[in-house]
DNA sequence: TGCAACCGTGAGCAAATGCTCACCGACGCA
DNA sequence: TGCGTCGGTGAGCATTTGCTCACGGTTGCA
């Protein structure tokens, strides 16, 4: 890499550079003033910015985190990551987020797309911040019925309609629970045409916004009535860490079957490997693994998160590389195929 | 130049930045990245450059002086400067410059060129340095005949004989004196056949080593007795600053006519300006204005050069501008086209 | 001294880049 | 309200760049 140079060699690649990239000559230029041929210059070039000799700095504004969101894309292959520097006040924090996660959408999303959306907080805080310059003819569809026992702001319904107000477009609520008592009644309701089509819109969606869930006591999954937390403890002793609409994985990637898997109406894992763009919105701290373990499940495409958190998910990586064998099938508690 | 910017469209920039410059991503994969057009890209990657987000800095070795060099080519329209370093020992100064110009020499060289060769002490030291890595069929000929008056190692044909030594090459000496008693002497001389085939093949090169001389009473071409005292005064009030090859010009690079100027045997400006290269070598100290006014004159391809000149002559030049009239036709002492 | 492996080289091609141009929409002015 | 102007935009093309590959020369080893 940073091999050593002789000080002619090291006075002709400087010179070199200097011809390039401050006087902004071409390769050929140089090449025929220094009797080289032009692949020679090219490669002398490479050997000037290996070796250090020209030293291109991006002069960041302070409040990017623009190293942690390359490793982040390096290591677990994402299309795009955005880190928030962090903040004393947690609420800022989340409201800073989903900040970068609406002006995200506002860039990514254009005329005609689908949105499958989740529930969550930090999720629940972007409808707030989107506000796209023009009108958007976008479809956002709820990828998860309602929970009573929750907040009406973090519900996907909800999140859906105050985003499609956000930019003119249209909202598909899914009228349905999250969670039923049996497997009958979820394959009853699978049955209804309404919650079918719904489904099958957010199947078919191209983008999808999800939060992603931990697996202690207080997590969303729990206080929306959905699990006990015995059932919670239960998925702990299995070794899950997280989960993304009720789908949870362990600290390598791989999926965990969770107890109330079957009787749960939201998309699949698989579903969401078909979405071309899964936008992974999280601000809580205390949930590093749970990141870490839905990274490595290789369905998240865009990662919007805390300083915090990407510092310790990073950190959590080095230390615990993943194990050979990764996600794949598994359980599929909705049965739907698109 | 440096507009300003908004704190989000400096992050944008910064992002686009990092990802092209650090993560040598495409243009066309950011594009698609943030949804943008791909010379939307490219316009903002300008602006950040422009704008000084991102910084290129070539890190030069210390004893370089790219920034006076590139000055010297912009203002002067030159091929190639290079700037040695200043030296408190005049005379190491002037090896450090000849050296610089025996390096540009052997990677300007190749099989078949002809150097056209003037006198000069600066040039004199170049053939102690020149040591090309293989043998180089080059024919140096003497562009000025030879002055008994001056050491023998600063006369053409001895720097020829030892330039062709240095790298296996042939030698063409001049044998004539550089200046005669009468244009009628001169005229018999040129009338042999020797010395008109000397002086053709000196015509013809495609590469003329030459020093500038001065216009004070020490000068070359007074001390080779060339000129007497009287005559260089005479051309110092006729507004001559310098000379190549006894082509003398004023500080803006017009030619000044010089009493002896049909009793020369050497090369003329016209035919120097046929030349493809014509590299100068000066180190003396006090010659910042006969450079000027030789640069002006439009000659010099490529100038090899101290420090302490160089930046005399940018501080001149931007002090004295030029005048509108320049150089061109003038005296031609040496009749002979090629 | 001969042979083989290797590094460095330049030709040629495919991709990336910079640039020009015609167009569109916003803004200002009548 | 209509018209003209102007900044910004993306299509298309010419140039520049990066890369692969076959070759030659040199070095190390037998």
């Amino acid at each position: 890499m940073r091999e050593e140079l002789r000080e002619d060699e090291y006075e002709l690649l400087a010179r070199l550079a200097q011809r390039y990239y401050v006087d902004e000559r071409t390769q050929e230029e140089i090449a025929r003033e220094f009797a080289l041929s032009r692949p020679k210059v090219q490669r002398l070039l490479d050997r000037a910015r290996r070796c250090g000799v020209v030293a291109i700095h991006v002069q960041a504004p302070p409040w990017l985190r623009l190293e942690l969101e390359s490793q982040l894309r390096e290591i677990f292959g994402l299309s795009d990551a955005i880190v928030c520097s962090a903040r004393a006040d947690p609420l800022a924090e989340r409201e800073a987020v989903a900040q970068r996660a609406a002006r995200y959408l506002e860039r990514r999303l254009h005329d005609g797309c689908v949105v499958a959306v989740s529930h969550g907080r930090a999720v629940g805080e972007v409808p707030r911040f989107f506000r796209p310059a023009s009108r958007l003819d976008v479809t956002f569809v709820s990828a998860m019925g309602g929970s009573p026992g929750v907040a009406a702001p973090t519900n996907p319904n909800e999140i859906c309609r105050a985003l499609a107000a956000g930019c003119g477009g249209e909202a598909v609520s899914l009228y349905a629970p999250a969670y039923v008592e049996s497997v009958e009644i979820r394959d009853q309701l699978l049955a209804q045409e309404a919650i079918a089509q719904s489904l099958d819109r957010a199947a078919q969606a191209t983008v999808a916004l999800v939060g992603i869930g931990g697996t202690d006591d207080g997590c969303t999954m729990v206080r929306s009535g959905c699990l006990t937390t015995d059932e919670i403890a239960w998925l702990r002793s299995q070794g899950a860490v997280g989960d993304v609409l009720g789908n949870y994985v362990d600290i390598d990637g791989r999926s965990v079957a969770s107890p109330h898997q079957d009787r749960l109406l939201a998309l699949t894992v698989d579903h969401l490997r078909r979405v071309e763009t899964v936008v992974a919105v999280v601000s809580e701290p205390e949930k590093p693994r749970a990141i870490l373990g839905m990274l490595r499940a290789g369905v998240i495409g865009v990662l919007v998160v805390d300083e915090g958190n990407a510092r310790a998910v990073l950190d959590l990586a080095s230390h615990e590389p993943a194990m050979a064998g990764r996600a794949g099938g598994g359980p599929r508690p909705f049965p739907r195929e698109v």
